[in-house]
DNA sequence: CTAGCTATCTTGCAATGCAAGATAGTTGGG
DNA sequence: CCCAACTATCTTGCATTGCAAGATAGCTAG
């Protein structure tokens, strides 16, 4: 339903979850899920296109509880990649905030502007 | 370039602004443009939509300056359409403000999880 | 008649989220 | 031993939607 919202965002968020901790796409889709929702079939593309970017890195740690996960951690590009989409996202949400701020309709009597 | 992030949200910023008064594609492509960016191309497949949906109806209205002009008017349904895509937004809006909001990074003291 | 503004609409492309499924390692039950 | 279930990776193909570019058309002014 609310696909489309997430569009530009998801790659906003997960770096904001490596900015705490270093982390790997499963847990990253378990992480995410306990806000909003995510599903694996999303997070290995995007990861790719992060790691294409140069925003995050990867290293292999081996598991005893089944195969090798393979870690992101944010970069120094990465960490300024995310301060400005969050800079954008704020400005955004604002804008949008703008316009569904002229929508109370509930009475036109006292209205102004065009 | 925040090309991805008005993804679903355009459909209810156009609601939004016939809510307040009825207008037609080339005066709402001029309105919106005075907050956030949008392009014609956009808002044309997007008003068919709209009106594919019966959230708008439309009706015509002859121009002195130019060729006619396709009015909309938000619907019963256009209105119910509008109220919920706010709720969902703004549902949105803080899902991703609490994802972004855990990104200080400064303590992972209490932290638990595997 | 050409240029430019209003106003409509279409075509084709790019980006991205997701369902579905393939592949593998590990563990526990029958 | 084998099978199911959980962890964990990745790919394919599809749907949606925003946009650039351009076609069409009425009107006005030079």
């Amino acid at each position: 339903m609310k696909t489309q919202l997430k569009k530009g965002t998801l790659d906003m968020c997960v770096l904001a979850v490596l900015a705490q901790s270093d982390s790997y796409a499963y847990e990253l889709v378990s992480t995410l899920s306990r806000t909003m929702e995510i599903s694996e079939g999303t997070i290995y593309p995007l990861m790719r296109r992060l790691q294409n970017e140069s925003w995050v890195s990867t290293y292999l740690v081996e598991s005893a509880s089944g195969p090798s996960r393979k870690y992101y951690a944010l970069t120094e590009a990465g960490k300024r990649e995310l301060e400005l989409m969050r800079r954008e996202w704020q400005e955004f949400v604002s804008e949008v905030g703008s316009v569904l701020s002229r929508l109370p309709a509930a009475d036109k009597s006292g209205e102004q502007q065009a």
